[in-house]
DNA sequence: CCCGGTCAACGG
DNA sequence: CGTTGACCGGGA
């Protein structure tokens, strides 16, 4: 007997583990572990990820498997280890870790239809109008009808109605339709018999006299002007044959990119990739720290070591914080291994990710550069995995499972004995941290391309603006700068840093300011639509006219959005054209690309933005690139918050200067003497590494203690408040060694979409046993979870404190 | 006695 | 998570 164990699509705690079921004979042979199935559970019909295939079994009631739904695995043995391990890393069910591996479109959707079986007179009165002679109905239709359940149960029992359960994938592939000839000596013969008002089907047949090859219907009708119908009649005739031809669809469709060779590597960068190929050759697992300046030349590191990894016949994941934000390194990568490369990041379509996915599961490509999920690509083969720009935040995922990038590409570069590569100008003290300890190796480049040196940074103190009279958002030296550079000509990027700055509305009578009703958060002004958002949940309401307090009509929006700056800028500026970059003028599909590619082709003077300006971006004419806030970052409740703002000043002023012309940066801020500030400008990355790493130590934040965030919620506060307590008690009593528990304190955002939020922290720097309590803690409640809508939620080594 | 609603148990 | 069946109280 052939038995198969099953991780089944249901996310709950009693669920989470393997369920037997036999295999059916007609699919013996063919099934494999990694391949999804619909079982019967319970009384429905789910989907589930075979992870074993075995010949017996203990299990004594066994169901059989209904039916196989994929003909390859989609899961190689490799992720299925890899899933097991997240769960028990994270604190999270087998089935979500196996899922976040794959794209949504395989993601099972669940359907329940009622059919009849009996005649539809034997049926309640109810239920013949709900059929209306219809074989089968759905359930969603029954709900909206309102139809009593009792009625439906009777009907069962009757034996005249039956409950189907329906599992689909969602997954669709695009097809285009060809056309050809069947015979071509028919064609001779057929150009004699139709008809000689029938131009257009003689025009086809010649066409295809000439060229008998398939061609697809949509150039054959443009070019041939012809429609669908005259092909038709055409094949009515027993001409031509049409049929479907699947293709992949090409988020780069119809884009050239210009093949590149690798470039002379600079002393450094030999000196840094000679122990990466080392790795690669030797097949040793090792982890790589590659720290070098912005325009230090990583990406030809990167490059050159993928190539190597392929010329061994072997394949490279590339991570980058988010590709749509960096069109230029898909150029990149594009550019040198063509059609080797898969691309993957959250710009792409849902089926544009499947099919990009589905390319790495045949092994048509060997390379795959995308953003976090790309870290789950199904290569078995891997024979090198680098991550770019290390520090960010977005290798985080936010949501459960919460795993890190980082993690996951070391489990996967020793499963498979290859290198994995991390880069950075700034790395996290974290990691950089490991590397001066020798967990990592660390290679540095210190220089940049072609010898220039960094930019200026100037520091401008805001408070002695405000005292000089200057109540504006640009400061002179600023002001000064950008007339400079508009006078010649020359680019300028502005960096508004727009978190805890954002727009928010407040009656300047009594004083009242608008929050979202659901969330403990201000609503943020939004010009365009002239409306209200919450940015957690998605009420909005228009811009009131009057205060709903008091009435008074002087209510009116404060703070910094882009759009206020920009229109400042422009006031300030007349002349200049400038192009703003936010979540509103980038959020249509390619906008973000459009933006970039005007303001590279100089069709305007100053680009603004937020951070996603700061990243990556390579322009040949910028000059001058400004900071307006610096320190609105220093003020969030994080204990990165000043690593966080040494990070950002030190990529943006990597914006500036990188070509011919050399470049300067202004930075503005109300607190010029704070060392993440100071030292990003003189840009002392191992200063700032020392100086942090001692304040860490002095608070016993990480690296030198791990933290795991324990956040509750529920509708109701008091009972947050009571499970906070009590979880802090049960930690409390487990006695671990030199472990703290801190809490329980309301969360930062202190309540979303209407749900109160207390968290408990636990730092803690050796705790084998600490995945096993918290488990045990969760399952205490896993009643009160599941029927009283209470959620736990444990973030290991957490990036945010939200 | 029937109906509707709530709730805990269960899933191979 | 979704389903079931046991249990309870209200109304005829």
């Amino acid at each position: 007997m052939t038995i198969a164990s099953v991780i089944v699509d249901v996310p709950s705690m009693a669920i989470d583990h393997v369920f037997d079921y036999r295999v059916p004979e007609r699919y013996e042979d063919s099934l494999e572990e990694g391949m999804r199935v619909i079982i019967p559970f319970g009384p429905r019909k789910v989907m589930g990820f075979v992870v074993k295939i075995k010949p017996d079994t203990d299990v004594v009631q066994l169901k059989e498997i209904h039916e196989v739904m994929d003909y390859t695995p989609v899961l190689t043995k490799e992720l299925l280890e890899l899933g097991t391990w997240i769960a028990n890393k994270t604190l999270s069910f087998q089935i979500t870790s196996l899922q976040v591996m794959l794209p949504q479109v395989l993601k099972a959707k669940y359907k329940k239809e009622l059919w009849l079986l009996a005649e539809e007179i034997e049926l309640t009165e109810a239920l013949q109008t709900l059929f209306a002679g219809r074989v089968v109905v759905s359930f969603e239709e029954i709900e909206e009808r309102n139809i009593p359940y009792s009625q439906i149960q009777k009907a069962i029992k009757d034996g005249n109605v039956e409950v189907r359960y329906i599992v689909k994938s969602k997954e669709t592939k695009k097809k285009i339709t060809w056309a050809q000839p069947i015979d071509v000596l028919q064609l001779e013969e057929a150009l004699i018999d139709i008809p000689k008002q029938a131009k257009k089907q003689k025009a086809i047949v010649e066409f295809f006299l000439h060229n008998p090859e398939p061609v697809p219907m949509k150039k054959l009708m443009e070019r041939l002007n012809t429609t669908r119908s005259t092909v038709k009649s055409l094949t009515e005739r027993g001409l031509i044959e049409v049929f479907e031809k699947e293709v992949y669809r090409d988020p780069y469709e119809n884009r050239d990119f210009e093949r590149t060779e690798p470039l002379p590597l600079t002393e450094e960068q030999s000196e840094a990739i000679t122990p990466i190929h080392r790795s690669i050759k030797e097949s040793a697992h090792e982890v790589f720290l590659l720290h070098g300046v912005t325009g230090s030349g990583k990406t030809e590191v990167y490059l050159q070591s993928i190539q190597k990894a392929l010329d061994k016949g072997e394949e490279a994941i590339v991570l980058v914080p988010e590709i749509s934000l960096t069109p230029q390194m898909v150029q990149r990568f594009k550019g040198r291994f063509g059609s080797e490369v898969a691309v993957m990041h959250s710009g792409l379509s849902a089926g544009e990710k499947f099919d990009e996915w589905r390319k790495i599961l045949r092994k048509e490509v060997r390379v795959v550069v995308g953003a976090r999920s790309a870290i789950f690509a199904p290569f078995e083969n891997l024979g090198i995995i680098i991550i770019d720009e290390e520090h960010e935040n977005s290798y985080k995922q936010d949501d459960t499972p919460r795993y890190h990038a980082r993690d996951i590409a070391i489990f996967r570069g020793e499963y498979h004995q290859c290198p994995v590569i991390l880069g950075s100008a700034t790395p996290t003290l974290e990691t950089f941290a490991r590397a001066k300890k020798g967990v990592y190796q660390l290679l540095t480049l210190s220089k940049r391309m072609n010898n220039q040196s960094m930019p200026e940074v100037e520091i401008v103190d805001m408070r002695k603006e405000l005292h000089q009279g200057n109540r504006s958002m640009f400061s002179f030296p600023l002001q000064e700068r950008i007339r400079d550079r508009l006078q010649k000509h020359e680019q300028i990027v502005l960096l508004l840093n727009r978190r805890g700055y954002s727009t928010f509305v407040m009656c300047r009578d009594c004083g009242t300011t608008m929050q979202c009703p659901h969330c403990d958060i201000s609503l943020t002004y939004h010009r365009k639509q002239e409306r209200l958002k919450c940015h957690y949940c998605s009420y909005e309401i228009p811009m009131p006219q009057t205060c709903p307090e008091c009435g008074s009509e002087s209510i009116r929006y404060f703070g910094t959005g882009t759009q206020k700056v920009e229109e400042s800028l422009q006031q300030t500026f007349p002349e200049a054209r400038i192009i703003r970059m936010d979540v509103d003028t980038t959020r249509r599909k390619g906008a973000h690309e459009k933006l970039l590619n005007q303001f590279r082709e100089g069709k305007a003077d100053i680009l603004l933005g937020t951070q996603m300006i700061a990243k990556g971006l390579d322009f040949n004419n910028v000059t001058l690139v400004g900071v307006l806030a610096a320190d609105s970052m220093l003020y969030i409740p994080d204990f990165r918050s000043s690593e966080k703002t040494f990070q950002l000043l030190t990529q943006v002023s990597g914006r500036a200067g990188r070509h011919e012309l050399p470049g300067e940066v202004v930075v503005q801020t109300y607190t010029p003497d704070h060392y993440s500030i100071e030292m990003a400008s003189q840009y002392q990355y191992d200063d700032f590494f020392q100086y942090e790493m001692r304040m860490r130590k002095r608070f016993q934040y990480p690296p030198y203690y791990f933290l795991a965030l324990v956040t509750v919620s529920h509708p109701n506060n008091a009972y947050v408040v009571q499970v906070t307590q009590k979880i802090v008690k049960s930690l409390n009593h487990m006695s671990m060694n030199r472990t703290q528990i801190l809490g329980p304190t309301p969360s930062p955002i202190t309540r979303i979409k209407n749900r109160y939020r207390y968290q408990c922290m636990i730092k803690y720097k050796n705790e084998p046993n600490l995945y096993e309590n918290m488990k045990s803690i969760i399952q205490q409640y896993e009643k009160e979870i599941q029927s009283k809508d209470l959620q736990i939620s444990i973030d290991f080594q957490p990036t945010q404190m939200m």
